[in-house]
RNA sequence: UGUCCCAUGGUGUAAUGGUAACACACCUGGUUUUGGUCCAGGCAUUUAAGGUUCGAGUCCUUAUGGGACAACCA
């Protein structure tokens, strides 16, 4: 699936349309994915990325990636680098070069001193604590700085004398001079800019004073041409101040530009089970509760992506659950569906044994192999098939036996006759157990009439299993995955630290896996260069980045729907 | 005791004043050399009360419930 085959219609194609007919903007239409350059993008990001990139593709303006460094202490390169290739990752590209706020810090600049000439902004001297105090809360107006009322002259002389480093951090601010008895808390006289005397990742030591997120966003928007600045729900109290700062630099414009921003707002993904605050991922990672930011139990792009999820799942993820303003969870089961019926459909079927027990077929010849053929994927004639080695010692998965099974099991059991598929009807005769009562060897006979494709293996039996030879099989490692938290709502939960929810079992290594040799030659291609394979009735599993030629370790993405287990409950 | 936003099945989303639909989840049954897939079916929905209208999930009013807003974060 291409990015927007399918587009589902949402309020904002509705107010896109509008405009349109209104002819804003002159026709135009320009979105702009605008990440903080602070962390790893998630599934949530993933989520405007995917609306952002798709409006831009369906209405043919583009999308610009714009990185909105305005805060030089939390940002870095990293982040940058990690940012672009998800967005590449997921399937988007964007129009030019990449675009960052600190490119407009001169203009920025300029802009603030026109307000300070027009008297719509000031230099503050008063300390943080002041400042807040001032502002009143929703319910009583603020008070006005004593500050507010500055001369033009002195206004831009504290203003330079910020930028030329005259004053430490903290020491005054510049601020809009709105209202400040406004029921918007917002409009009460915001900051406009900080002294920040640091390191910015890109222009190095060139400022110390930094403009915030209110006064940049919609200049940024401006400057570049975005006709439709969407962003999420808690930036809607935002917005007022967003089209004051527009308005107060249009005003200064010999004349109305064609194109103007306009912010919409909509409502940000949350899942269940899942943490999805910038926050706590980075707490999980800083404090090793995982193992990085792409560790495969992440909600990153990064996280999902070593886990085994496609590009396509995840774009299909973003189209099913829509776009709305209405605050929403979403179950994690959905992105599951998404990632099995992709997987489905071009994963080839290979076949490992996870937790093995040895079978021995008494009557087929000792040191003798046959080649048996198998389809890559049954979903999917052109991938092919391999031959896979049959031999007189195997292993199959130990819950696929049990001693006096009920007669709804459909495995093996004493006196029982079960497929080993691609290979023969087997039944099985005896079986021998250790001391501690655990089965070491399961003893069967095969029918030599019912291989695969004979006449004789028309013949119906319940189960059907899977199996390698232990001869041929190689060894590897899997990890199993469970979801990180236990608890539906980590984000919410009042009573307990989101840490107290971990699961301690969200993460299983198993070194007994036993795969086909040939499992290589299955024919997994996927763009992204990432092994996938499906594990024949045990699920998804890729190779994982850090596998070596020798040391091969495969991540369960997720595993096949399963009614068996659910029944048994 | 403010301002703003939101309210459709278990979960999401659609229906643009004219038959409340789609997906996921869950439950049956069928097919199947994966207890997968696939196929057929089932379950279950407009927060409430008024009003406008021939007709309201949709427009208006009120109520109720939920959310956002008082960082020198974005």
């Amino acid at each position: 699936m291409e990015p927007n085959d399918t587009i589902k219609t949402n309020f904002i194609h509705q107010e896109i349309d509008s405009d349109l007919n209104e002819n804003k903007n002159g026709g135009a239409v320009l979105t702009r994915f605008p990440p903080e350059p602070n962390g790893y993008l998630h599934i949530g990001h993933a989520k405007s990325i995917c609306l952002n990139f798709g409006l831009g593709k369906y209405y043919k303006g583009g999308t610009n990636l714009r990185f909105d460094d305005t805060n030089p202490t939390k940002e870095d390169t990293e982040y940058v680098d990690s940012i672009k290739e998800d967005v590449n990752w997921l399937g988007f590209e964007w129009n030019d070069e990449p675009k960052f706020t600190s490119d407009y810090f001169e203009q920025l600049y300029d802009w603030a001193v026109i307000l300070i000439k027009k008297g719509k902004a000031y230099v503050d001297d008063q300390s943080a604590e002041i400042i807040a105090s001032q502002k009143g809360t929703p319910t009583v107006p603020g008070t006005e700085s004593p500050f507010r009322n500055r001369s033009v002259e002195e206004n831009l002389d504290l203003f330079e004398r910020m930028r030329k480093g005259e004053f430490q951090n903290g020491e005054c601010v510049l601020r809009a001079k709105i209202d400040m008895a406004s029921s918007n808390m917002h409009m009460r006289d915001p900051l406009m800019y900080r002294i920040i005397h640091a390191n910015h990742h890109r222009t190095g030591n060139d400022w110390c004073i930094y403009p915030m997120y209110d006064y940049a966003h919609g200049q940024g928007d401006f400057i570049e041409g975005i006709t439709h600045s969407i962003c999420t729900l808690e930036f809607e109290v935002h917005r007022p101040l967003y089209e004051w700062f527009l308005n107060a630099i249009l005003d200064e414009l010999p004349e109305r530009p064609v194109a103007t921003p306009r912010q919409i707002e909509f409502a940000r993904l949350n899942l269940n089970y899942t943490v999805m605050s910038k926050r706590k991922l980075l707490q999980l990672v800083n404090e090793n509760y995982v193992a990085g930011w792409d560790d495969p139990r992440m909600p990153t792009v990064s996280g999902l992506r070593r886990r085994g999820y496609t590009p396509e799942s995840i774009r299909r993820f973003a189209d099913e659950i829509g776009i709305a303003k209405r605050e929403n969870i979403i179950d994690v089961a959905l992105l599951e569906h998404c990632i099995r019926e992709d997987l489905n459909k071009r994963a080839p079927r290979v076949y490992a044994v996870l937790n093995p027990v040895k079978v021995i077929i008494t009557n087929f010849p000792e040191g003798e192999v046959e080649w048996m053929e198998a389809i890559n994927n049954p979903e999917d004639e052109t991938m092919g098939s391999r031959t896979l080695p049959f031999s007189r010692e195997i292993y199959i998965e130990r819950d696929d036996f049990m001693e006096n099974a009920p007669r709804k099991f459909f495995r093996m059991d004493v006196g029982r006759e079960v497929r080993l598929k691609n290979a023969y009807i087997v039944k099985c005769e005896d079986i021998k157990k250790d001391e501690n009562g655990e089965i070491t060897e399961i003893y069967c006979t095969y029918d030599p009439d019912t291989k695969s494709g004979m006449e004789g293996s028309k013949r119906k039996v319940k189960g059907t299993l899977h199996w390698v030879s232990i001869e041929h099989s190689k060894q590897v490692q899997v990890k199993q995955y469970d979801r990180l938290f236990m608890d539906e709502a980590p984000d919410a939960n009042k009573e307990k630290d989101f840490l107290e929810l971990l699961n301690p079992d969200s993460l299983s290594v198993v070194n007994t896996c036993f795969i086909e040799p040939n499992y290589m030659d299955a024919n997994s291609k996927f763009a992204d260069g990432i092994q996938r394979f499906q594990f024949q009735r045990l699920g998804y599993f890729c190779i994982d980045k850090a596998s070596k030629e020798d040391d091969v370790i495969f991540n369960r993405t997720v595993t096949l729907k399963d009614s068996w287990s659910k029944k048994k409950k």
